[in-house]
DNA sequence: GTTCATGGTGAATATTTTTCAGCAAGTTGA
DNA sequence: TCAACTTGCTGAAAAATATTCACCATGAAC
């Protein structure tokens, strides 16, 4: 799929709130209201956009306390990277999960309430995982930013 | 703001698919549309909600390539920090940016395009920041998990 | 017992999404 | 060159959804 000028625009704003009517979204960009639709129909069909989400605050939600728990396996076998995976999936603390170069195999990005909670969690679930050899956290102090956009490529693989 | 079973609930779902209509949403929990409408606009309202997006296939935007990158400021000043943070920002290749405990002060993460595009924003961009003193690449390898879906806490500070 | 505050319902109304018929420009191939 | 086709657009109509409103039930406060 080539995106053209227009799309990428029609991207940026939606990235930025989804909810912006067709309307809106075609007085912006110059456009009628059903080319704006199909573009962005167009799109949804084509996988550019995935899905449609809303963001909490973690804060108001008592998720505030973040951490980076970096993980090394004690042997990558096949089957130990895939038991692994499979089980990192199903804790739902663990917000983001990857396959990562250097020192450490994965990164976790995870979100409880405390450092209590995070403890329970190192202790009753995270070292439950089989294969795990070694781990190394890194706390979140602050949040400099996490936009929800992102700039998109102008070239693109078929 | 107290939330309840059903604003947890509402959240999961809005989380999932910030598209469903309050039709669809007021069947899944036994209620009127209105009596939904009305919870969300409240958590809309009080921040527990903060935004709606869309997200984008990063491969579909040619931005597939992922870097986590820890940086180590020489000096920290307050004046450093906050310089430091201001040009981050400004940065549309850092989509996220964290003050971070341990041996580095900041982790980053990137996306571009490929490993010459990252290459070319170190030397160019990153380079170019004031006070910092080490970094230390990461390379996304795969990503096992990435949820839009924070579990919503029972329990929340007033 | 009256007065609030809260959270709900169903109907009416305003907006938005979605569909549809058609138009114009550019490409293809006989 | 011209018919056939594709693409991307427009504006109007139809369908679906969001939003407002008047009103009801419940429980707490005084």
């Amino acid at each position: 799929m080539n995106l053209d000028q227009t799309d990428r625009k029609l991207l940026s704003l939606l990235q930025e709130d989804a909810k912006r009517t067709t309307k809106e979204l075609s007085m912006q960009l110059g456009l009628s209201k059903t080319a704006v639709y199909e573009r962005i129909r167009k799109m949804e069909r084509e996988g550019v956009i995935r899905q449609y989400t809303a963001l909490l605050d973690r804060e108001k939600i008592n998720r505030a306390f973040v951490v980076f728990c970096h993980i090394r396996l004690t042997q990558h076998t096949k089957e130990n990277v895939a038991e692994f995976e499979k089980q990192v999936v199903s804790l739902h603390e663990v917000q983001e999960c990857y396959h990562v170069s250097g020192d450490y195999d994965y990164i976790l990005k995870i979100h409880v309430a405390n450092m209590e909670d995070y403890r329970n969690f190192m202790v009753t679930k995270l070292t439950d995982l089989k294969h795990i050899g070694n781990t190394h956290s890194i706390f979140m102090i602050g949040e400099v930013k996490n936009s929800s956009v992102i700039e998109v490529g102008a070239r693109n693989k078929t």
